[in-house]
DNA sequence: TGACTTAATTATGAATTCAAAATTACGTTG
DNA sequence: CAACGTAATTTTGAATTCATAATTAAGTCA
């Protein structure tokens, strides 16, 4: 009746975007490790494509910042530094202040209750101590509320830089403190969002937001003094 | 001594990187029309490249969404649409209202003197009744505030979602009233610059990009309505 | 003539090839 | 044996080639 999916899904894309989104994930979880060099001609052989694809994806990445191109020296995985931190993190709280008076203008009744359904999930994964669902979720929670926003230009550049943040898990550095706060934090984003108070969850999103710099910040200073793991 | 400098420019960056460059000025000044396809052979002969490079910069220009690739139908140039522009200012408005605010915490003195002569032109540029000599100057100033913000990922992002809307030279529309009401916009933005009002001013350059919103709406309401011009 | 097939042509996506640059391996000399 | 210089190897950037999909042109029949 009809052929696999699977032919369908990889058929669907054009090779070099599909090559885009699997290279994003090899980065983000660092199994392409921070600047290191990215092994052209391995990744070929693995995804079983020629240099041609694999390259054009690499200038994409390279567009938004995932990779560096030396001229002759080939692709690296750029590294978080803290300047970049202390750079993306403010344009990420404007962002994502504005997705949320969006949001508040345009969300249904029923997408509030699936924020608040998430919301719920979180807490309990949070009274688990289960960092890596917590973190699921809480990526869920945030992309709901961008959806809500009905601005398909504010997710894609708000993915974008999210993307460069989540490198290695930077993100799932939390003290018991940070954590307290963080949701704290999401409580009210909760409220706010109901009550539908646009400036308020954008206040509170840009300070989220911000205290989440500090406290990445905080790690890759730490992170710095110590002498390098293997 | 030295090669000629030329010689260093061009072999600077990669092939594809010059290609990305001059395919957004042919977008932007609307020689690659609006709608049409890329004429990939065409542009390969005209540059003298080979279209391995030419079609690595279409990827990361559509990654920006200066083109759309068809599979299969090749890339086109996108069309400025009335959703696409309602969606891009408030974006682009959160950002440089973040540029703004960040602008004054950073800006020198010198730099000030700088927006103030450039300001100073443009309502030169304003009594002659001059736009390409306005318009020139009123981006050099927006891009003088950036700068003074210090913080290359909201510049790179601002630029992105600028040049898209800066296509076709649809903001060169302007009304003798927008005229008007821009400029004593501008009059403000250089106000709060000098006593270094962040949260003024960034709330007069998200009312400005507001204002652009709608003048741009209307101005492509208007074009719809009429039938098309070769 | 005008709609529908089918064949020729062209354009696209991706693999391959090739020249030039960078890296590595090796040998030489002080 | 350590530093330098040179040759072999690998990698890179870009041109070329090739299979396939899309478009155009030509031919057929009502």
């Amino acid at each position: 009746m009809m052929q696999a999916t699977e032919t369908q899904t990889i058929a669907r894309k054009s090779l070099h975007h599909e090559l885009v989104d699997r290279l994003q994930m090899l980065i983000i979880n660092a199994e392409l490790a921070p600047g290191t060099k990215v092994p052209e001609k391995l990744l070929c052989d693995q995804f079983g494509v020629s240099r041609t694809p694999l390259r054009e994806a690499l200038k994409v990445l390279a567009s938004v910042g995932l990779v560096r191109l030396e001229p002759n020296r080939g692709a690296w995985v750029t590294q978080v530094t803290e300047d970049e931190v202390e750079e993306v993190f403010p344009v990420l709280g404007a962002l994502e202040a504005l997705s949320g008076e969006l949001a508040c203008k345009r969300i249904t009744d029923a997408e509030i209750e699936e924020v608040r359904a998430l919301h719920e999930q979180m807490m309990q994964s949070y009274e688990n101590r289960d960092l890596d669902a917590y973190f699921s979720i809480n990526q869920k929670i945030h992309r709901a509320i961008l959806m809500a926003a009905r601005n398909s230009t504010l997710t894609t550049s708000c993915q974008a830089l999210s993307l460069r943040m989540q490198r290695a898990r930077y993100l799932a550095n939390m003290t018991e403190g940070r954590w307290y706060d963080a949701v704290q934090e999401h409580e009210k984003i909760l409220k706010y969002l109901v009550a539908r108070d646009g400036p308020k969850l954008a206040a509170t999103l840009l300070d989220h937001m911000d205290a989440k710099r500090i406290s990445v910040v905080r790690w890759l200073q730490a992170r710095e003094a110590t002498p390098e793991v293997s």
